[in-house]
DNA sequence: TCTATCTTGTTGAATGATCAACTACATACT
DNA sequence: AGTATGTAGTTGATCATTCAACAAGATAGA
């Protein structure tokens, strides 16, 4: 007899599609990091967070709002920051309202290095999922995608 | 004048798509390995890695073939076994056609505590992805990244 | 004001992944 | 047989990520 507590098993079909996702996401972001690695010396964590800045106000975000958008730790993106800054992509800047603000800004060097690795990411993306995917198939990916970014965000517990 | 050679841009509406996968892939395997690792002590590629092995003949899988199954490289595959050896979740032994093969092994323990762990990791699943995805949206998802798998899968370069 | 608590961001150690170099066995060719 | 080339797996160094601990500024309440 069934409880609630009990474990609700994948169906055959669920976990033909579960596994599409897994392999699909690891040979999806291997090969795009992997492209932006070669090409133009960039992660793929690395190129969203300059993306990020692109489109932000003055370039600039804080710290800590960057770790939101792009869902990582704040830990991770002081590091990645600091590797970033040593290259001269970003640089650090404080914020005139917070004393304990900081916010990273993209440089004119980064942002250039940005223009020419979003050629070869959305290449990438358009060549790799995009073109081979029915666009009705490709508006249903968002939808779910969609629903566990609004389910999950920011809880993590 | 457009030529062949120039970067397809994605349009809003892709862009949306594309950025609600990697917000998404993010929160969900994040929250899966986190929830795999508090209550069992295991990754997600490492459970993964289990997964495999309970499923194949005498539980026992060689090396390489175990790399491309999960998509590691060898290395990586090496050292993570390397762990799993020293926790006494896996063994190692030799191949019999082959000198060079080395397969990996699931011991009793190593089952039982995967037994234990795919409850975590099944609840996962169906309660943050599969619960909230319309049926037919999820066929669409396994589409296309099993038509992502198969058009990337062991393509290095 | 004084205190307690929360938030921001950083730091350094420990863990895990990547990469290049290497050993050993297998296969193919002469 | 002997040689060359390919494949399997490992190793250790380097690099990135996680984690716990911390310092400093912000916020709220007595």
């Amino acid at each position: 007899m069934e409880t609630v507590t009990d474990t609700p098993w994948l169906s055959t079909e669920q976990q033909h599609i579960w596994r599409a996702f897994l392999g699909g996401t690891t040979v999806l972001t291997d090969r795009l990091d992997r492209d932006l690695r070669t090409a133009h010396g960039l992660s793929m964590p690395e190129y969203e967070i300059l993306v990020r800045l692109s489109e932000a106000p003055d370039r600039a975000i804080r710290m800590a709002e960057l770790a939101d958008a792009v869902s990582h730790s704040r830990s991770r993106v002081t590091h990645t920051i600091a590797r970033l800054e040593r290259e001269g992509i970003v640089q650090r800047g404080n914020c005139s309202d917070d004393g304990r603000g900081v916010s990273a800004i993209l440089t004119d060097h980064g942002f250039s290095v940005l223009e020419e690795a979003a050629h070869t990411h959305v290449r990438g993306v358009n060549d790799y999922l995009i073109e081979n995917a029915d666009p009705a198939d490709l508006e249903a990916l968002g939808r779910i995608m969609q629903q566990v970014v609004e389910q999950l965000q920011g809880k993590r517990f």
